[in-house]
DNA sequence: CATGAATGAGCTTTCATTCAT
DNA sequence: CATGAATGAAAGCTCATTCAT
């Protein structure tokens, strides 16, 4: 069976783009054309903003401002502050959800298919700056928008899923020990990639180096291939 | 060789609490005492405020009603927010650098050492939460305040140090292979225990159950032991 | 030719007015009518404040209450103290150039049509004290905030140039020497004239005696066109 | 009789010096004169600031950082902001009186003493910006701080007096017409030369050329000239 | 639908001044 | 005498939000 690419076009996930209207929708009359792309616009702005300020360091009229709209547009289409953050991280879990929907891999080769999960997941996190600081953000208010969102629960991994069957392949053929949960070398993975990016200014100061060099970023990679390897005991 | 305890008793750590006076100090006067109390007083509010608000959600009368003070007495010892989030920076790393300094480890027993290590830093997570917290805020603001401490290369931490040690000491001994940098373990001890504890709200919500119950974190402690172990290639 | 009266009432220039709307525009909304309201009355406010306390000395809360509206409305309609400083300046330099070019002139009648110019400056300076206190307080501030109006070159003096036909027509009717020009005897009305009023109180305290009876004043406008006629060489 | 140095170098009046010890004072100790120093900078720091951002906007700590001292001394040596603003206003007083007692004329030439008279004061408002900025500020309070100044009234212009000399010896040799008082006269030299340079920056932006050039300063310096021999009745 | 105008509470910071040793 | 510490009011400005067309 050949090994097929483990995942689409890296470009793909790369933009924060709302979603498209769903497929049987009918056709919008143009104000409603114009209403979404304003509606749009405003979720991009307050993406970056938010990503960029935390919740409480972006403000309306940065958003507003930076979405070429007015801070009136906000309330008009998400109430409040909080509605407007809330429609961003749902916007945010959706666009992880569906890039990660879009992962395909070959069962049959797990060891390949387990380092194109973590490569997935680093890659991801580099392309996507804004997951990382707005899911701190969120982290920093205990959750408590997330938990608001009715929507929320719509998003659970498929990666997980996925990797499921990873580790059963790979424990079937003999190549993985067969006593690690997915959840767990999901969280390990997120783990390893997720704090070596989310802390890096931080740990740049404290360990006295640069993280974030070409040489050491290819290097983390690896290590974290490694660690995830051994941890589900390949043989190799 | 006995195997020492790996650390002093946990209470240590707790509480943020400034540097004691120099030994050799002379005695201070009511006054100057006082000063310092307020001060320091100050100093703990701001730690509390900014790890549960972030730098831009907490304010400074927040803080300084808190600490049972004045706003102008924030910008009397410290000149200004950004001067007292550093100030609340250093501190919570020279508690960290403290902490670390105390861990007393038993190298002629890698193994047991370095589940100490992993032990120490994942309690040492628990037992101090805004340490995350500020490290995130501060990580969100791109490390602009700590980059402007004079005082923040004076910390560099002593763990990695000692966990060199370890693994040294364990190649030697042909329970650890040697390929893996004190760094790296540093690394990856650091990020499963502080990205577990960091994004559990988030965490919670994506995949639909608790990591606070006393049974989840006592099973990731020996995820990640295990999962360390393997990587430094123990043989056990 | 009759020589017709040297100006307009003068009840013409004496209350800060701001600009009627253009003739040719459409008749607003009542929104939009109590918009420019609210604004105007905050420049009149501010005028009034500034030149009673200096640009630092007056305070925004002082005018926002003074014209019975809100601090937030200076920021909405002149973006900042400073925003709002330029706007009474070009304000005060409009009214002024209104006032001049309200002024006409007999130039057949050379002698008394400098006097009525002089008179007009002294009777300005007299019924306008904010005039001379905010050219003061923006004088202190080294023209800083005038020299940031785009309109500011808008406002070239029209009684220079009106004074120059005077002292042309003078010139050729060999009532006046040929030898000044309009900007000097222009700068020497005024300073004749700004500076009595404008230090009358320190000249008050170290002179001893009052400058603002109507003797006093009567005296020195008096004073200052013997000084002007005699400069341009008059001969009566 | 040989036409003698109109006034003494220009450098006497140029730095704000407080006065020094009366004559007949007894040597001071040292903290005695520590104290003085510390005073003195007080003061010094005070013109100067005071000159710069006038009276409400010089700030005690600004003044207090630039005399190299602290608040609390400003407070000892002047007891309020005021205070010290008036004792600002009398040094500047005396060191003007000053000045225009060392002026010294040879009244049997009066055409050439009026001349010095004007380029004294034409001089001293050049070396000495701070006192045009500083009385400024005064009347824009409407002279509150001087007239509360009790040794206010001990500097009555010796400048004044001289002038009347000056005048009347003219009168008698025929050279003036005997008509024009010595404060008139007085006032005139002020107001011209005074204005021009206490609005110069209003003026440049007005007239659109700067009016520092030197040979702005000359031609100004002439016309002044000219215009008070012109005023007085100077045959020549 | 969209948008200028309005609102009052809150922000960080500086003010002049006084206390206590 | 001198000086660090303390104080509360007020400064300029921004906040999220609502009103009224």
């Amino acid at each position: 069976m050949p090994a097929r690419p483990a995942r689409r076009p890296a470009a793909a996930d790369r933009t924060p783009r709302p979603a498209a209207p769903p497929a049987g929708a009918r056709a919008l009359g143009v104000r409603q054309r114009a209403a979404l792309a304003t509606r749009d616009s405003i979720l991009r702005a307050a993406t970056k903003v938010f990503a960029r300020h935390g919740y409480d360091g972006g403000s309306i009229d940065q958003i507003s401002k930076a979405a070429r709209s007015y801070d009136r547009m906000i309330y008009y289409y998400f109430g409040s502050k909080q509605g407007l953050f809330i429609a961003v991280l749902e916007d945010m879990y959706r666009r992880f959800n569906d890039a990660e929907s879009r992962l395909v891999l070959d069962t049959a080769q797990p060891l390949e298919a387990l380092r194109s999960v973590i490569r997935f997941m680093w890659g991801y996190y580099q392309r996507n700056p804004e997951f990382i600081t707005l899911l701190n953000t969120e982290n920093l208010h205990r959750g408590k928008h997330i938990s608001k969102s009715l929507r929320a629960r719509e998003y659970s991994s498929p990666a997980v899923g996925v990797l499921g069957q990873v580790l059963a392949s790979g424990a079937r053929r003999g190549v993985f020990r067969g006593d690690v949960t997915a959840r767990d070398v999901y969280l390990m993975i997120a783990a390893l990639g997720y704090f070596y990016l989310s802390n890096r200014f931080t740990l740049s100061a404290f360990l006295g180096e640069s993280l974030e060099t070409p040489a050491a970023l290819a290097h983390w990679e690896s290590f974290m291939i490694d660690a995830v390897l051994r941890k589900v005991g390949a043989t190799r």
